[in-house]
DNA sequence: AATGAATGAGGGTTCATTCAT
DNA sequence: CATGAATGAACCCTCATTCAT
């Protein structure tokens, strides 16, 4: 999988990496630039195109990079062996918001590849569509699958649409969590409390219904 | 607000509007060229830029113009005299794909617009977001509140959090209806049926809960 | 043949072919610059574009326009009744070295577009070619031929070798003529007689052979 | 004009012009890349720079190179003590087209120089001119000069211009020649026999003339 | 001496924008 | 008002050359 074709300097791969991601997240593939992201990288253009052949397939790496990075980050036994489903929620949000605060450009790049898909060049489209399903299918595993399995569903209900509600909540909450570290720069323990608190709320609606009786 | 310098041709500006949104949705606005539009408009690139001064302003133009076309075609009524919440969702739900698939370009590009932010010129992106905000306030009428506000909600259930939970499943039911007619030129009864079916799923959901008991 | 795609203004279309012409007879194509060329043509680099597509098809255009202007100009007719070959080809070197003189930008293209096959893009050289072979087949008209006919030639000589021993010696002459226009900017009347008086004597030894008997 | 400024190790010396002998004759000056000829040389690309400076300096190396080689092997006493006119030419046809089979390289850089002049950086120009000039003026002795002064010329024929035409004629002929071996990797005995017979044919029509009587 | 990773000036090409008609 | 030919700034990419090791 490594094109091993010249020694890299190891240093120079991870900030031409890290500038892309950087700058592909915040202005999107057509408004990066090459020369900036070299100058960010401290590193001349020219070694870009040598590492990576050209922009498009920085591009490709970059997401890749950065998909690879948040999926050996996340410990995903920190939650797995959650005692129920409540618990494995607050504990999977509290750590997906502390990665997406950590790594925000890989969050941010991640994010972008899957909405820009349709103003990047269409011979990136398809590879970058490859990216995603191999992504989707290796590396994050069923969290919820297994707890569900272990839960009393009330009668007519479904597995699958329990899931689907709960990733769809999950989604939900992280979105709005974004709004809480746009600007600052640190992490405030009250503002994810009341994330987990929204959480929790809507979870417990999720298990017993919004309707009395 | 009204620039009435010189009398615009209505038809030209209707067909470049029109043009602009069709290719702008299909490909982004970094991908969409002046050119094409024009093109598509039949009408002269010197004409658009006339009119709107610049590829920038022709975008937020049709942005507003897709919002306006959506907010002046729907029509609430239809669904705001319910029965009962599944009913209106029901129906809320039948309108919003019917809508999208009659109206793709003006969905395509108001979708577009909110995920291309990034990828736009720094100069429109503070305009889009006024947009927003001002489209988000002015125009959607609060549909499910005075619903909720009729039903008996279970114990320490906030009515903002169910109208947080019908907002999210009614953009995951959205989300996967969109599939449906990516190639077909109608619209089918079965299909739609499907969605309803599984809108009334996680609706049912959202009221009794998931759990047994 | 014509790509009427967009009406051009045929004065730039002039003024870019012949400085086409001229930097690529004097530079080749490789050192020969796109902007040289426009400002050389009195023309923006990007209208070189919107008529041309590509340096290369420049190159190409300019090629077969010289080509085209050669052959318009030649006319023929003015050795084709030559009373006898030693006439013919004295009035034939004479034509020839002075549209030499006076289109030096077409001859130099003409014979650079053939020495520089290997220097240029593959993607050229094929379609160079197929101009080559569809201008010698369709333009130069066998002059000698018929001349040749109507001689009593030795027995045992063939018409082709005389022929193409009558080409080879065009040549050479042509080519030792090249060197007495390099830097003149008039085609001097005793210069030329020298290159007749040559061409006469290589002519007769072609007629009768050079050893005594 | 020896630079013995480093002990340069010979065999890479070698295998570096080989190299670009072989690639600056197969891809002119220009489409050559130093890498490809570092490659092919299986030397760093550093080196031929430390060896030669620049590439337009290698150029000229391996341009010299050539006519040294070739001259160096051609025998030129093979043919210069042939009995008579005929029976010279025929050998040193012979023995040209198998050098230009055995030396592909040195052959093609050698003719690419003199083609490619004007496509070549003007810096080059005026050496590459310099080197032809000694080239010719030293190495290749007067073959046909002596012969030609044995014969009896008819009246009125200059040796000089026996000897052009002679000259042009062998011209002519190896460019016929070339196309025999661009694809065989073994030079044919029958195909020589057709070319030397065809040059007979053509010294005939030069020693009698091609007119009956 | 020899390497080859790194550089960066330079060139072809695109396309929003202008302006003469 | 409307046109679309013309412009030229900006961008991606190439590759000869350098230089630290």
């Amino acid at each position: 999988m490594a094109e091993s074709k010249s020694p890299r300097d190891p240093a120079k791969e991870r900030r031409i990496i890290a500038a892309a991601m950087h700058i592909f997240a915040k202005q999107g593939y057509q408004n990066a630039k090459t020369d900036d992201i070299a100058t960010a990288a401290k590193v001349s253009k020219g070694l870009i195109f040598h590492y990576y052949g050209s922009k498009a397939k920085l591009y490709l790496e970059s997401v890749k990079a950065a998909y690879a990075k948040l999926n050996a980050t996340a410990d995903f036994s920190v939650w797995q062996d959650a005692a129920d489903l409540k618990q494995m929620i607050t504990r999977a949000l509290t750590y997906k918001i502390q990665l997406q605060f950590d790594y925000p450009d890989e969050f941010g790049i991640a994010l972008a590849a899957y909405s820009d898909v349709s103003s990047l060049p269409s011979s990136l489209q398809k590879e970058l569509t490859q990216v995603w399903s191999s992504e989707l299918n290796n590396s994050v595993p069923d969290l919820t699958g297994p707890i569900i399995k272990r839960m009393q569903l009330r009668p007519g209900v479904k597995p699958e649409t329990v899931q689907k509600m709960i990733t769809a909540m999950s989604m939900l909450i992280s979105e709005e969590a974004k709004g809480l570290f746009k600007d600052s720069k640190e992490l405030k323990a009250d503002a994810m409390a009341g994330v987990v608190a929204e959480a929790n709320e809507c979870f417990d609606m999720l298990e017993h219904g919004f309707l009395a009786e």
